[in-house]
DNA sequence: ATGTTTATGTCGCGT
DNA sequence: ACGCGACGTAAACAT
């Protein structure tokens, strides 16, 4: 990775175009081909290239000129450098994993915690941590997973199972197929979900299997 | 502005939460309160914090704990620093202006060379080649821009203005302005005007004006 | 390669 | 503060 300071003006030339006159910003060119070029605020790039761009220095005029240029589609970023003021090269060391703690793992602690999210008297007797990997929008897939749930569930003699489809919102042009399985489908937002634990701020992971353990032997 | 390459561990927690393991990241702390943690591939940072933030640091466990709080909604980055293998500060100088080739000027060019993008049967006869600061939606600062166009413009003895607002949108609510001042609206997006222009492929932007010329004089 | 949907989207505008 | 749409959106996924 190569990070640099440098006074450069900048154009880029593709699906649109931009100027930028001459300034102080900080560059960064990464070993997959992406760039970015930052200005001394603002969370986002002024200019930037994707991944994949090849790179291309010159001299011209006595000023280097670095050129980024990505394939498809065609597209030119071109820094005019008048001044260095800063360039360093970084091997950097980094094999850890990312986790992004999922929305439906929140869902289903916020369900735990508030059954009442789902339909109120609602009450939570058994549940299965393991999950299909979750989509934001609930798919003719977890149509499929219900129905397969379905299989090893046994209704209590003389009562009926009312399988319920818990997500954000329903693919499009799903909502018939749930009802021809007669499935019913509640919808619970990510935000919602995060408010409700939010309030149960005494929750924490750990702590949730004792909690539900408990609320088992109370009923 | 503070760049720095830190071998650490980032936590996250806010509208959802995420873990990253120990590894050596770039990371940008800008005056505006935002936060980049770059790897060393992916043009996206693995974690960041919109303009905002707090910042805090602390020793805990002979390690460097670098806190960004964003206030609304309450979100926490949490770096745990092992080792600093480069930190600079830097005092960005660059007054220079932004300017992306706006749509609007797109949309213009689009028009020239084929007017039917408005209505068939349109005809060119003279254009103002400023407009002001063009947004995406047109809203009320289009219809006053029309309105003061108006004033200057004379309809041919007879016959009558017909004024129209050609943009990718109306900004909501504003339709009914647009009505009551007796204007009309097109819609043009800006995908149009790129395939319009794309079309006529022998376009460019020194040869627009003797190709008007030329169509001015033969009309 | 192309289209569709998501995102810790971010950002700017209008209410 | 909230809602809404655009973005050089980027990125992941399905076709």
């Amino acid at each position: 990775m190569i990070v640099m300071v440098l006074t450069c003006s900048i154009s880029y030339s593709g699906r649109t175009g931009s100027d930028l006159g001459e300034g102080e910003r900080l560059v960064i060119l990464k070993e997959d081909g992406c760039v970015l070029v930052h200005r001394r605020s603002n969370y986002q790039p002024v200019n930037w290239q994707p991944p994949g761009c090849v790179f291309q220095t010159r001299i011209e005029n006595e000023r280097l000129i670095i050129k980024a240029v990505r394939p498809s589609p065609l597209e030119t970023l071109t820094m005019t450098v008048s001044r260095v003021d800063f360039l360093g090269t970084f091997r950097l060391n980094d094999e850890a994993e990312f986790l992004l703690h999922s929305s439906e793992e929140e869902m289903q602690k916020a369900i735990l915690v508030e059954p009442s999210l789902v339909e109120p008297g609602l009450q939570i007797v058994d549940f299965e941590k393991k999950v299909a990997p979750g989509k934001d929008s609930a798919g003719v897939s977890a149509i499929k997973q219900l129905a397969e749930y379905l299989k090893y569930i046994q209704a209590p003699a003389g009562r009926k199972l009312r399988p319920i489809i818990v997500a954000p919102s329903l693919a499009k042009g799903v909502l018939p197929t749930v009802k021809k399985m007669g499935f019913e489908f509640r919808q619970l937002t990510l935000q919602k979900s995060l408010e409700t634990l939010q309030r149960h701020a005494n929750y924490d992971q750990s702590g949730l299997k004792g909690w539900f353990e408990q609320k088992k032997s109370d009923s």
